[in-house]
DNA sequence: CCGGATCCGTAACGATACTG
DNA sequence: CAGTATCGTTACGGATCCGG
């Protein structure tokens, strides 16, 4: 049976065709902070059927968004992750999220799910990656109860909900700070000055951080040539 | 009764609980090129429900996105517009879009339906309006069967479906060079120097938009400081 | 325990008819 | 023109079951 799909000739029904239907980006962004299992993505997705899970997954390994990869023993299980397709629509999905944040933050509830990795995955896209020439950090965020992992090098940065045995330093602070903060409501440094934010470890680490992440979120996307 | 919603504390899942469900995007894409009457939409969104329709309308009205205007007599109709809160959200569409020109051009049908101002209204957000200073100029587009304009002030940058009786000058091309474009694949000065776009009309008028408009779409949207 | 598949009740959607 | 009403179909949610 053929998929739902809109049929126009336009990019942006294309793309939903794809990832229109519910919990597909969902999954997308728990794919961002590295490689999963099944049960590892039934257990973020909170309300998701088994089937539909299964569905979804088969679904986007056909749209070459995420690939399947077996482990050898003795983990001998397997793990979706994404494709550079799918690593692309990931990025594509920044904008929406700040969107979010600035117009969507009352959607909250008390008691809702969180996760530091869902935050840090998109965080992770602000860096200027052409200001890290030479570096190799990694940085653990406490964000609420949760935590998570960032490694900034030159040649890649990277997502990982860990835990981590080795990491430079620990930035801390709470989800709706990280949400004031993409929202462009609140400067970073103003965060970290009123304490909303508190930082520790290696200072070179921290001031490397602090270099390559923009003080505050701008309002606005633009396209810039690479 | 509630709206299905993930319930939880990401700013992805607040935008997908407004605008994650069928055809809302689209109602959205749609409003991109100025008000539309609820006939207009119910004829651009073929195969959606008419009650469907009324309900999303609903929906897009209560979270702020879009409004109803009431149009004095003699035309006495009512017309749906985009919010600010709206705009900003097709702005943050941009790279999705892109993402499904660059990836997924092949999800084209022949007979699709196709509108030049499904095109045009993310093209137009490519338009450096830092360069428009003092400029006043309307476009008109001919993609294929169908056409679309855009005027570019210093003030704003407007799409309408037209048509319009006055215009500086014409660009024309089809909908498949579009994507090519869109997806970086072309720069716009190889386009037009193989006939693939062809221009006419006031030569200040076409020098302008070439200066305003990139020549290749760069591969990724990156944030920058306002 | 992991990675699903099967089944069934409910909610969302599609098509068309109808109304002020 | 701007919707509402109705009804058949598809998609989704929750639970259970099953082979490795």
């Amino acid at each position: 049976m053929a998929r739902r799909a809109y049929n126009q000739f336009c990019s942006l029904a294309w793309s939903l065709d794809v990832v229109g239907e519910r919990w597909t980006l969902l999954l997308v962004r728990e794919l961002m902070s590295g490689p999963k299992r099944y049960t590892d993505l039934a257990g973020a997705l909170d309300g998701i059927g088994s089937s539909l899970l299964a569905a979804r997954l088969r679904q986007l390994e056909d749209d070459d968004i995420i690939a399947q990869r077996h482990l050898p023993p003795p983990a001998a299980t397997t793990v979706y992750e994404l494709t550079t397709v799918g690593t692309e629509l990931a990025e594509a999905l920044l904008p929406l999220v700040l969107w979010g944040a600035r117009h969507r933050a009352d959607a909250q509830n008390p008691g809702d799910p969180y996760r530091a990795e869902w935050a840090l995955g998109f965080i992770a896209q602000l860096i200027d990656r052409d200001a890290l020439a030479e570096t190799d950090y990694t940085y653990r965020f406490r964000l609420g109860e949760t935590e998570a992992y960032l490694r900034a090098s030159s040649r890649e940065v990277t997502v990982r909900p860990g835990p981590l045995d080795r990491f430079d330093a620990t930035v801390a602070t709470d989800p709706g700070t990280v949400i004031d903060i993409s929202a462009g409501r609140l400067a970073l440094s103003e965060a970290i000055t009123t304490g909303r934010v508190t930082v520790d470890g290696d200072p070179d680490a921290l001031t490397k951080l602090f270099q390559v992440f923009p003080d505050r979120i701008p309002d606005r996307v633009r396209i810039t040539a690479e």
